[in-house]
DNA sequence: ACTGGATCCTGACTGC
DNA sequence: TGCAGTCAGGATCCAG
């Protein structure tokens, strides 16, 4: 399940494939994922041209001139570009085919966590996105506003950096690496933050999801990019899904705990 | 206003 | 091998 960077990655493999592309036909196959799929979706959207694939936190914008298409991967969607040809396994619930060229884009979603939904309003008035936080990649993130955001929260810092309304993008994965990076546990309660922790953490949650978008979106076990291939692996997880493994800085076992029934990993010498 | 918990659904893995 | 139980990358909704 993709988090900001495994998303960013999709778009910037889809983007220049489709483009200024038409739509030629959208075949949905299950309509009932977490929102069904507009019935006349398919209606609205035959021959119109895609302006451009943007993105606002995990969600991906395909801008059509007279509306945007908002897609959601949930936990388990990938979205592809597949071979024509290619049959439709079990959990392909959607295809678009975009022409010239015949491109089939494909998405997939196991566990129907994710979304597909038409809007034709202004797209930042969306309900699911009027009231997201800032993109942890643009200046608007920073310690300061960390700071600010977290003053009189009890909650603690790893259920802030996933809450969406504060900060976008952030999911289970890369929470407990940046906080890791920043040498912060995750049940500190964000409250407490110093600024100097709040500007190290802001750091290390630039820091991470940058490092993984470079890298391709690979951190996560199944992700596969825009044309289906495996990533790289080549950003090596510090503590996520490493419980009593030695700490790749100080060899102390990193820890496993449960908050909020997501499971959190921290090392208990280098984080504080 | 905040916060934590339950919830949607399927697949992969573990241990008996 | 089979089967039950556990866990998984998200985010909304609801109760306290």
């Amino acid at each position: 399940m993709p988090e900001l960077p495994e998303v960013e990655t999709t778009r910037r493999g889809l983007a220049p494939r489709l483009t200024g592309h038409r739509l030629v036909a959208m075949t949905v196959r299950d309509h009932r994922l977490r929102w069904p799929i507009d019935a006349a979706l398919p209606a609205h959207l035959r021959e119109t041209t895609l302006k451009a694939i943007g993105r606002r936190g995990k969600y991906l914008l395909f801008d059509f001139g007279c509306g945007t298409m908002l897609v959601h991967l949930g936990m388990s969607g990938s979205l592809r570009l597949v071979d024509t040809q290619e049959p439709a396994s079990r959990h392909d619930h959607v295809d678009w085919v975009f022409s010239p060229g015949r491109l089939l884009l494909r998405l997939r979603d196991p566990r129907r966590f994710g979304a597909v939904l038409w809007h034709t309003e202004a797209i930042e008035e969306h309900p699911l996105l009027r009231h997201l936080g800032p993109e942890p990649l643009e200046p608007g993130f920073d310690g300061r506003y960390l700071f600010q955001a977290t003053r009189g929260a009890k909650a603690s810092i790893k259920s802030v950096l996933m809450d969406s309304r504060k900060l976008v993008g952030v999911g289970n994965i890369y929470a407990s690496e940046a906080l890791f990076g920043a040498g912060i546990r995750p049940r500190m309660a964000a409250g407490r933050l110093t600024r100097d922790a709040c500007d190290r953490l802001a750091a290390a949650v630039k820091h991470t999801l940058a490092a993984a978008i470079k890298a391709g979106g690979s951190s996560l076990r199944d992700y596969r990019g825009a044309s289906g291939e495996l990533g790289h692996f080549q950003i090596e997880a510090k503590v996520y899904g490493r419980g009593g493994a030695p700490c790749r800085v100080c060899h102390t076992p990193i820890r496993r705990i449960v908050q909020g029934q997501r499971a959190s990993y921290y090392c208990p010498h280098c984080q504080t």
